[in-house]
DNA sequence: AAAGACATGTAAAACGTTACATGATTGC
DNA sequence: GCAATCATGTAACGTTTTACATGTCTTT
């Protein structure tokens, strides 16, 4: 069985769905898990290939040829679904954030308070754009609940949504208070 | 100047309100910023040798001997300072989130229903402590944000309130969906 | 013709955690 | 006397990112 590396299971549970090649599991990543998830390709061709040998995935007959270069699609074998289920049966997660918009907000007392609105600002903005392609997804979602896999995505989707609210109604009552005491 | 190391930037914002050594510092993370980063002893004492030689940092008079081991309290220079504004004046801020719990969530559908529950149970119950912490953090500080610091701290704890109650808000809805479909 | 997406893979560097080594003091 | 806390530091290990190398195909 593999170590602990996180992106072992990303890979398992996304070839649990469906055979993809590197380049395809980095795409999925980046649209439909990047919100609490993230990986490069530099991590993603190494776990393919260690977990290959370890008999957790293997190389699937390549389906659709897109006529670019070689692609090599994975399958996941029925020792990988049991690595991805004793993986999912454990409840135990680890949360790991590093927010360093409040790492700068902590010690804005250093500078003055027209430094920490600029900071939650940007931050603000970034969380604007990035909850209205969450929006568009659930949705998306919400529109096709019947698929048995859906209400799982759905339901990250939502905590997306009422994190990033919360966020942007934090951002709004922050600047205000700096703002009276600036 | 230092490279992009943010315990670097963690240990001179501390020690730019008071002189504190290794331990000290270690101390102060997982009390005021535990629930937005983290560190450990094999960071933070690098991290000090390294800016000392750099003189971002230098060592203090031990002000106060609490007769235990040696005790090396270091205080913050001017250049460590400056190196400091310079970090919390750009804006830019990078978060970097992980959640585990949404990645099993996500791949909920390999398995049954009962499994994404108690997933988000072990889930629910760190965030009902967690928060009842932050709430006796905010509620020493609501009654003292006369000093100039405490609305920073009051702010990235309103934060940290804010996202652990809508956290929460969404466990018992999703849990209401998957027992209604389970 | 150039830019950008498609596609795989490696190497170096950075970073951080865990565990270990060491030893004094304090509270039960 | 024992456990816990105080206190500093190192070494091994593992993970991940970034940058590079290479080349095709498609769109503008």
């Amino acid at each position: 069985m593999a170590k602990d590396r996180k992106i072992d299971m990303v890979i398992l549970g996304l070839l649990s769905h469906e055979n993809l090649s590197g380049y395809d599991i980095k795409k999925r990543i980046d649209n439909a898990l990047s919100f609490f998830w993230k990986g490069s390709f530099g991590s993603i061709y190494p776990s393919l290939s260690a977990m290959e040998k370890d008999g957790l995935i293997r190389k699937a007959e390549n389906t659709e040829n897109s006529g670019s270069r070689e692609k090599i699609c994975y399958a996941i074998t029925s020792d990988g679904k049991k690595a991805l289920i004793s993986w999912l049966e454990d409840a135990k997660a680890v949360n790991d954030l590093k927010y360093e918009t409040l790492l700068k907000l902590f010690f804005g007392g250093v500078t003055d308070a027209q430094t920490s609105i600029n900071t939650i600002t940007a931050f603000e903005n970034e969380i604007i754009a990035a909850l209205e392609v969450l929006k568009m997804y659930q949705a998306n979602l919400s529109n096709n609940l019947d698929n048995k896999d859906h209400i799982y995505y759905y339901l990250t989707v939502l905590f997306g949504v009422e994190t990033y609210e919360g966020y942007l109604r934090w951002c709004k009552e922050a600047k205000k208070m700096l703002v009276k005491q600036g």
